[in-house]
DNA sequence: TATTGTTATACTCTATAACTATA
DNA sequence: TATAGTTATAGAGTATAACAATA
């Protein structure tokens, strides 16, 4: 049960939700990061590209909303996806702009939904006698939190 | 399942498990943060209170291999808990420290911990029909990851 | 030689406040 | 008055490299 069997002291903590939460996320995260580095973009970038993929025309306040991101925040991740030639802004109606991947951008989206997907199946493979779907049903619920 | 029900944007990443686990964690860590917040300690320096509660005269390297925390980044928090007075460094062997809590860290240690485990439960409570005792199984899992 | 503790530093992520221009 | 996009900035958190003292 402890994370780090090899280490001479008692752990006191890894039997706690939140300390779970943030190791586990932290590890995929992680591994995450090095699966779409190839593909010469990171985590935050490759989930917007996906969600502009599903929802052509969003704005990108629209993506901060969803993905729970602040709108100052969004402004450099357009920017870079619309300098590599990724992602095209169509003026909407004078203070939005329409979201649509090109060309370049549809393979990338393409190439990195690959790689997450063996990604996620990667790591559901580590669930040994552990059902995936009632894991990701317990996290969607924890999700919905009391704050804000 | 979306976890932005009011979003008028499809959402294509929320069955992921990666991003589920980037959520909830960060759900529950800001919840933590704020819980904590009347105690006047981080979740971080909670964590350490509580390692080092059950691991008198354990050194801060021993902490930063536990915690996945890298030796450098332990200084500043073991300073801030020494400069609070919750935390004795006795020399050991004129390299290391012997970490032992005072007795006000052992109250500020019982107060965290309290709002900690009200804290579990809370999350717990949300998990309506989910095993929680299954979900922190299934998490452990997703720790032992295939990097580094 | 390897380890502990430390300094300095840099990079990412996140958060706020304020501004503009548009609706 | 509210929203979209932006700028600037500040604070965490995390990463590396290097060093001194010690084992």
């Amino acid at each position: 049960m402890d994370i780090i069997p090899a280490s001479p002291l008692i752990d006191p903590v890894s039997h706690r939700l939140g300390y779970l939460l943030r190791r586990a996320s932290a590890a995929m995260m992680a591994d995450l990061a090095h699966t779409l580095s190839s593909c010469g973009i990171s985590p935050v970038e490759a989930t917007v590209l996906v969600v502009i993929g599903a929802n052509p025309g969003c704005t990108q306040s629209d993506i901060a909303r969803l993905l729970g991101i602040k709108r100052a925040n969004m402004v450099p991740i357009i920017a870079r996806l619309g300098a590599e030639g990724w992602v095209e802004r169509r003026p909407m109606n004078g203070r939005s702009h329409a979201l649509h991947l090109t060309e370049a951008g549809m393979g990338v989206h393409n190439q990195a939904e690959l790689r997450m997907n063996e990604q996620e199946e990667r790591f559901s493979g580590l669930l040994q006698g552990q059902d995936a779907a009632a894991l990701r049903a317990a996290l969607a619920l924890l999700v919905r939190t009391p704050e804000e």
